[in-house]
This record gives structure tokens, C-alpha cells and sequence, in this order.
DNA sequence: AATTTAAATGACTAATAGTCATTTTATATA
DNA sequence: TATATAAAATGACTATTAGTCATTTAAATT
């Protein structure tokens, strides 16, 4: 009797299509934001079916998120190679989110959205914290760094994780939006990026 | 013939009338956006008279969040003291800002979302840099640091600048919504902070 | 007092998220 | 196969709210 099974797959291709139609149309080129019944012509279904598979909008755009940072720690996971220290994975993390978020720059502006502002409807719990699968690569490269005495040990490493995750997001908000700083003042964002390295892993050094 | 005048005064005087409220609705307790409708009502007057003094809801959000920064870059200024080395004012400068940031959390978040999305209003430049007064605080304060010898001079005060406001408004980003990590990471925020600090100072320190 | 100008009004339109009674399609049963 | 039941899909409808504009009210000028 595999009609259960097979209808619970077709549920999810479904959905599945739904996710695919919803991002093009919320990633498309102009900055509109998109409207539900854009995503419904776009999937060829109605309306309210959309709302069969998702509770609201909100929670549609989350799942893209959610995407997103499968991507991203998949990203992430390519740094743990066993000949690296931690201080060296740390910087290739940092090369492989700055690779991300060149590659996914829409797929990044959600992920900040949604850490922003969390996803406000009842039932994605609030205290879902969207970015945890990437953030735990993060915190595994840490803990190895303070092992092999690489990385400063008197801080613990979930306060380093918040403060390195903290940081580089701040960075890479102002990275997306640097139209707005070329006009006053005068950096090269690629020199940037190299000095919050710089500052970040001197400053993160033991001793 | 000082009737144009007193005009000129009273319109000012409405505008600041409807600012007020405007604060008193998009910052009231209920997470609640706030509605035109909402803010005409608490400053008695009708929604039509309200397009008459800001284009659109948000440059009148916009308006908000420069008063804000105005506040903030007044925080900022208190730490210009002679006496004090660059690196000293620097930490200072933190202090203010963390100070700031727990008295108007709420302008705060504005400000960020500005920083965020931009005005997106065709009038208000999409290049305005909102922060720009208070950053102008900042890299006064790195460019002393640099003349003094206490910061780092391998990277340029207009990098530094970036790369400082970025990190910090990160990190309290992430302090605003800490209700979100405390469930997953063994934290205190106050020692979030303090480690925060500690990185940076370190990092750049000259030499 | 009559006329012109400026300020304010609120009923209206437009856009869009979300709902739900009805219809269509697929599956189970006789 | 014909009929009944359940699941999936529909789209017309409601609700909310930003923004508009012809009309009214108030103030200044002649």
C-alpha cells in the first residue's frame, strides 16, 4: 500500500515547486517585494492553494531562508580538513562566506532579514534560530583553534561564535549595500573585507 | 512683516507635532507596525493633512530615524576629550553606543533598518548615509588614534571607520534579539560585549 | 466686505494578504 | 463499473492600509 507514501512525495514536490516559483519571483531583478498572487501564476496554481502548503507569506520567504543556510553550511563544511589549525579554518571561513554571500547575495539579505526580525507568525517558534546548523561548523572550528593553541582560550567559544558571527554579518550588511558608503568615503571593499581579517584575526590570537 | 516667518514657525511646530506622535505609535509597546490612520488619530489631525508634511510613511519613519542618529552622534561627541589618547576615546566611544543603544533600542532598530533597506523613496537620495554624523565622531577619534600612535595605521582611517561601525552594529543587532540565542548558546550578553572589545582593542592595536 | 491664498479634510481608490464555500480530482467501497 | 468518501484545488470574496484629490474651512490681503 505505497499510495500514502507516494501522495507524501508528490505533497513535497509540490511544495517544492511552490518554493522554486516563490523564489524566482522574490529574488527577481527589480527590487519589488512580490506578491502572493505573483507566486501563484508563476507555479500555475491558485492562490489559495498556496496557502495549503504555507501558513502565510512570512513563513513562505522563512523556508527560502532556510534554504539558504543549507547552502551556507554546506559552504562552511568544505574548512574542516583535519591538516588545517583552527586559526587557518577560521580564514578560510571567512572566504567561503565572503564566496556566499557574492554568490547568494539575495538568498544573504533574507537570512538577514529573518535575523532581524525573526518570523513573527505563532508557529515557527520565535527562539528558532535560523543561522544554528551554519553557526555550529563555526563554533567546531573554534573549539579546535583552542585546542591546538591557536585561538585565545579566555573567552569561551560560544561567546566567540556570537562575537565572530555578530561582526561579519554587520560587515557583510554594509559590504551588500556599499553604493551607499563609495560616495563618502573613500575604500575599496575587497581592502575592506582584508582589514576586518586583519583586525579580527590579530585580534583573536592567544596571549 | 514677520507673518511669513511666523507661518514658517508653525508648520515646524506641526511637523514636530507629528513626529512626536508618529514616535509614540511605530515605538509602542506591541510589536504593531502602525498605521497612518493610527498616527493621524493621536496627533488629531486628519491622514490627508499628514502627506501634506512627509511624502510617505516612510520618509516620515525616515525622519524618525534621523532624530535618532542626531541623539546618538550627540552620545558620540561626549568622548572627544583632549586628555584622552584615540585608543581611550575609541573604547569610550563603545560605552556611549552600547549606552544608547539599551536607552532607544527602539530608534536603534530604525536606524538599522534604514541602514538596511534605504529610504527607497525616489526624493530622499538613496546615497543619503544616515549615519554620517555620527560616524564623522569616529573617524575623528581613529584619525587621533593614528596621530597618537595608540591604533593601528596599516589600514586607512575611512577602512577603519567601515570596518569598526559594521562590527558594532552587528553585534548589537544580535544583543537586540538575544532572547534568540540564550536558548541555544550559554551566553552573557554584558560578557558578549566585554570579548567584543577585548577582540578589537587587540586587534588594532599599532605594530 | 469681498477676494485670494493656504491649510486641512475625509471619502475614495488601489494594492495585496489571507479566507472559505464550492468544485474538481483521486481513492475506496459496493 | 457505479457510487460514496476523502483530499486537493479553486477563485471570488473580505479586510487592512497606504496614498489621493475634489471640496471645505480658515487666514491673509485688497
Amino acid at each position: 500500500m505505497g499510495i500514502t507514501e507516494r501522495k507524501e512525495r508528490e505533497k513535497q514536490k509540490r511544495r517544492k515547486e511552490i518554493l522554486a516559483a516563490a523564489e524566482k519571483i522574490f529574488f527577481a531583478k527589480n527590487g519589488d517585494t512580490g506578491t502572493m498572487d505573483d507566486v501563484a501564476e508563476k507555479v500555475e496554481l491558485s492562490k489559495g492553494t498556496l496557502y495549503l502548503y504555507f501558513r502565510n507569506k512570512t513563513d513562505l520567504l522563512y523556508a527560502i531562508a532556510e534554504k539558504g543556510v543549507g547552502l551556507l553550511t554546506k559552504c562552511f563544511s568544505t574548512v574542516l580538513k583535519p591538516e588545517r589549525t583552527g586559526r587557518e579554518q577560521l580564514s578560510d571561513l571567512g572566504d567561503e562566506f565572503v564566496r556566499f554571500v557574492e554568490e547568494y547575495p539575495r538568498h544573504f539579505e533574507l537570512i538577514m532579514r529573518f535575523e532581524v526580525t525573526g518570523p513573527r507568525s505563532k508557529e515557527v517558534r520565535e527562539t528558532n534560530l535560523l543561522m544554528k546548523p551554519a553557526l555550529s561548523v563555526l563554533r567546531d572550528v573554534l573549539i579546535r583553534g583552542q585546542q591546538d593553541g591557536t585561538i585565545r582560550n579566555d573567552l569561551s567559544e560560544d561567546e566567540i561564535v556570537i562575537i565572530l558571527w555578530s561582526q561579519m554579518a554587520g560587515l557583510m550588511q554594509s559590504i551588500l549595500r556599499k553604493e551607499r558608503y563609495i560616495d563618502h568615503y573613500r575604500v575599496n571593499f575587497k581592502r575592506v573585507i582584508k582589514g576586518h581579517y586583519r583586525i579580527i584575526m590579530k585580534g583573536i590570537a592567544p596571549g
